[in-house]
DNA sequence: GCATTTACTTTAGGTGATAAATTAAAGCGC
DNA sequence: GCGCTTTAATTTATCACCTAAAGTAAATGC
């Protein structure tokens, strides 16, 4: 990116792109790019070309699931540096103890990485469930059993830096916007099919959180008052319709499937469910039929509600989408006029288990304090 | 109000409010109260209190409803000063005839107070339907026969003031929260019974409108598929169980109610309904828990998806909200879990016909330019 | 009547952005 | 090869906006 672009694209004058980048190239954040790297083409002087230095700083990104937690290391351009996971009951733990093992784990990782890196400049907690990342709570996971946890305050002062708490459906959406495709739609929905059914909503670009964090509850809004029995206790929501465990419960009782915790079906079992539906399988083809329309009913009151640009559709679940589509198209269109439907699309995007991780490094960083970044850098 | 507290108040200092008001003054947009108004019981100097000059500017406010224009003038502190209102049957007009009335009916007001205030600051359009604000287009209207209709670029030409078209939804919840009840929920949704079933939304107080202006059409979320017809030629909405034409069309097939268009029924024929229903008839009673049961379902939706601080019931439709309540009540907790219910309040307020003016006046006071109302008050 | 309190204004200066002028580094044409 | 043109980046002088601190104004209380 050369200086001369960053004017214009940020609403600022020349002169000021160069007093701004002359600061960052002193503190270290920025480098210039060898000249020979472009070949202008045109005429008049070339560009210089600068970049964020990625060794500037970098970000520890904590994924807190069922039984596994992973952590990734973020380096300031937002690349995944290095990653480990490690498996663990985490139902079983205490508050105390998941600080206790998170601080250990950290601490392991950012010992090993600290000579390459100057800056530590956040840690990032992506957590299914309800948080608020505000007060730092964790008001409710499905990992774990304690609930109004507040995890971040303790950690700040661990490792001195921000920590951010975040839902992991807000993660994965913002790393699908930094992706050229979808950077142009500001009022953009995520749903992500899985285990359970997340939802992310970004207005004008950002995690739209509601008023303590669990905004966008798409899986438990409702298909039919007093249907399938959901996981939150609740019968009729979405998510007893069309998750993972709703359509392996379903099709036990009717189909040869291999063997395991019905109620936890693990990849095998959903890729052999998936497949029998994608080929044709009658029995499995009604229960992605019936998931379908519960999923139709409830995009129909999300467009109706949100008038989003686009709907996109991701998570483990989405290879065996095709086999929902035509009655979750059907009951869109059996729910709504054309009107309330309006300009909004509906598309699907390919599952990639790293993108939690780019999301949550993407909003560290974003929400980084380049002066305190550089107070350390000079600092250090 | 003192300068001395505007300050703090606004996050600038006691210099700059000096220098604002000073200007303000100048341009005869604020004027200062006589001492003697204010006796202040402490010692020291007294404060010097300012108000916005009522005369500056005015607004006009028009509302086209089906077979109604009311058109009301708002002075520059958002009162009303002045209000008329026009039968005429709007869904036969074309959209020509529609911008020659309207421009006919605001000249004439226009000419009508020009002696008393300075300035035309805005016209307001307040409008039940889709409408697109940043476009000006009123998309769709139950008071309209034709669409995609660019209505104020038309107005803005021949006026040359910025013209405004709102929702009227948007409207209402934009006076709600100038109520100091409500001033302190930033994210507070606002459900309109009446006629048809409208919703509102603000989220950190601002109205949130979805990418075309079809953002939270709440009356067309869905209770249950393929169940009662609603006006917008879908079935299951929850407007076809909860809205004035749905009650009173499950009413009148049992119940001796005074004559009318069913379809279209009457402010007296929804009295005399809502009386039965308060009352305990127990048919009434029944109607009215069966639409508090959609609401309920629907309303639990709402709250799943935006996690609002609080959902403020209102509309002509709240007299009979008391007996829907009980059902309402009943179906939100069997719809969700507390954790997703979380901190958000359900709260009715009373129903004022004037709140559409008073929020429409708001808005577009707050959207003019002072620096453009300067010149032209200067220039008068 | 003088100290005290509170409200408001003036002044002198800082900050951050900018337009315009200047410098830098390339290609092009003769 | 040398000026001319083009495009990029920097420097400079200035402007717009806000503020801290000092000063002025107008009341009360002893």
């Amino acid at each position: 990116m050369a200086r001369v672009d960053l004017g214009p694209m940020n609403g600022i004058s020349s002169a000021t792109v160069t007093s701004i980048t002359a600061e960052l190239l002193g503190q270290g954040l920025i480098s210039e790019l060898p000249p020979e790297t472009i070949r202008s083409g045109g005429r008049g002087r070339p560009k210089t070309l600068i970049q964020l230095n990625p060794d500037a700083a970098f970000v520890i990104c904590v994924k807190v699931s069922i039984n596994e937690i992973q952590i990734v290391v973020g380096d300031f351009t937002g690349q995944i540096r290095h990653s480990t996971h490690h498996p663990l009951t985490t139902l079983t733990l205490t508050q105390d103890d998941l600080c206790a093992v998170l601080e250990e784990k950290i601490e392991a990782i950012r010992a090993d990485v600290c000579d390459t890196f100057h800056y530590l400049a956040g840690i990032c907690l992506a957590i299914q469930g309800v948080v608020s990342p505000n007060s730092g709570l964790i008001i409710w996971s499905p990992a774990l059993s304690f609930r109004n946890a507040p995890i971040s305050e303790r950690l700040t002062t661990t490792f001195g830096c921000p920590v951010l708490l975040e839902n992991d459906a807000n993660c994965i959406a913002r790393a699908l916007t930094s992706h050229p495709e979808y950077a142009a739609y500001p009022n953009l929905i995520v749903i992500m099919l899985g285990y359970g059914i997340g939802m992310s909503v970004l207005i004008d670009g950002k995690p739209f959180l509601g008023t303590n964090g669990s905004a966008a509850e798409f899986g438990h809004t409702k298909y039919e008052p007093g249907g399938a029995l959901c996981a939150c206790g609740r019968r009729g929501c979405i998510e007893a319709y069309a998750s993972d465990y709703a359509l392996y419960r379903e099709a036990r009782a009717m189909l040869t499937l291999p063997p395991g915790d019905s109620a936890h079906p693990s990849d095998a079992q959903m890729q052999a469910l998936n497949q029998m539906a994608m080929e044709g399988d009658p029995v499995a083809s009604q229960i992605y039929s019936k998931a379908g329309r519960a999923l139709g009913y409830g995009i129909a009151n999300v467009l109706a509600l949100f008038n989003p640009d686009l709907v996109l559709i991701t998570g483990s679940g989405v290879r065996g989408f095709e086999a929902m589509r035509p009655a979750m198209e059907e009951a869109i269109d059996d729910a709504l006029v054309e009107e309330l439907i309006g300009p909004s699309r509906l598309a699907t995007s390919p599952w990639d288990r790293d993108m939690t991780f780019l999301g949550g490094i993407a909003m560290t960083l974003h929400a980084t304090d380049l002066q305190t970044l550089a107070g350390c850098q000079a600092s250090a």
